[in-house]
DNA sequence: CCGATTGCTGAACGTCCGTTCAAAATGGAT
DNA sequence: ATCCATTTTGAACGGACGTTCAGCAATCGG
């Protein structure tokens, strides 16, 4: 996809350059509905943002519609590359590779003000097109089941007396609440005490794999 | 503000039917946000939502602007009206009242598809108007500080290792989280799943107060 | 250095939406 | 029955937005 090979290196910067262009404007969109919100970025705003021509985004991108479905599809896939690494990376052990997926959760990279604005604000409002809604849909599917596959795993480890499907629920939906308490009250949430919230739970519901700073080395 | 008094009811009937009609759009506004969300929700939508002429939002709101705070103001006005009076008329105790402030968000009447949907599509785009902000800011205030002071008595009845601002945050969030995935994936999530989840949850952080079939009678 | 292909521009067009307002309808008071 | 205040209508207006496209600029093969 990078196209930093081949002999000519003129496709190459061609195809760069699209891409390029793409991301610009994809970036560009983002910002615009963080600052403005959904219904109020339009096309021009887009162009302004990226300094560029009022008709570029018809040009690289087909309509309006497309641009957002792309910068959907381009949020999702940056957020399941986040936590898919951060699982990769892991020391082993059901306790090492939650904390590890719970804590990507709040890196800056994926959990900052801009990138939460628009994120929620796509969601929601792709809420209503079903098109949309594909888009985010498998990958939120795959996160909830590597919670699930990790619950399980610590409840059959710590001998828990709790159901992993529900406990996995809850997390999901405690880590989403998570990013819109920072992204609607910045003054009463952060990263920093979003993370420490989580980790109280963790600690209260995996006692023998957690305590407050994180997990225990009980491999 | 009833005008429900005075000697005459005339000012009484001339202000109900005012009402009546604002209360009309107002659920017209609600049910066009959920199903075609919020961006492509038009004054004409909610004139043909309810059954009324073009102008006439205009004639009992000034502009669409205060039409949609006015239905954010309406939805948070239920919304906290709601688990005040499950709070009112629970039983005695923390475990009961904290029970009755959970279960009350799993009602039907604020926690279903289009409830939940115009909810998200006015907080999120909201968002990026600080005058909006500030409507749904102070409840979702005063529902934290009740968590809050609710999981200060369990701990200190229960004796619990555990700080109650982190758990009341967390529990804040997974509440909202769960309306999400509710709205986001309804054949995952429901409000019978959310309540057990939360449920869970309750069991494990305050193993003396809760079952996973509700709180215990330790009094 | 010179065509040709690709990338980019920005003005023009048609559509849609929020707002306004003069006129009609409604309904209670005299 | 008549009058007046209030509510409602629907057409018209002005502005904003997404899209299109003919033309310009830049880059690359020859």
């Amino acid at each position: 996809m990078t196209g930093i090979d081949q002999k000519t290196d003129k496709p190459a910067r061609r195809k760069a350059s699209k891409e390029v262009r793409r991301g610009q404007l994809i970036e560009a969109t983002i910002t615009s509905i963080a600052a403005r919100g959904f219904a109020a970025t339009t096309m021009a705003d887009v162009a302004d943002g990226a300094g560029l021509s009022r008709g570029i985004v018809n040009f690289h991108f087909e309509s309006k519609e497309k641009l957002l479905a792309e910068t959907l599809r381009f949020m999702s896939a940056a957020y399941e590359a986040n936590w898919r690494e951060a699982l990769r990376t892991a020391a082993p052990g059901p306790a090492q590779k939650l904390w590890a997926l719970v804590k990507s959760d709040f890196d800056r990279s994926v959990c900052n003000q801009r990138t939460i604005a628009a994120w929620f604000a796509l969601r929601v409002e792709a809420q209503s097109r079903p098109t949309y809604r594909r888009i985010s849909r498998r990958p939120d599917d795959a996160f909830l089941g590597a919670i699930v596959d990790l619950c399980r795993d610590l409840i059959a480890d710590g001998g828990y007396d709790a159901d992993a499907g529900k406990l996995a629920a809850g997390l999901d939906a405690m880590l989403e609440g998570m990013w819109l308490s920072i992204l609607m009250d910045p003054d009463r949430m952060s990263r920093r005490r979003g993370l420490a919230s989580v980790s109280q739970y963790l600690t209260c519901v995996f006692p023998r794999h957690f305590s407050n700073e994180g997990p225990l080395d009980t491999n």
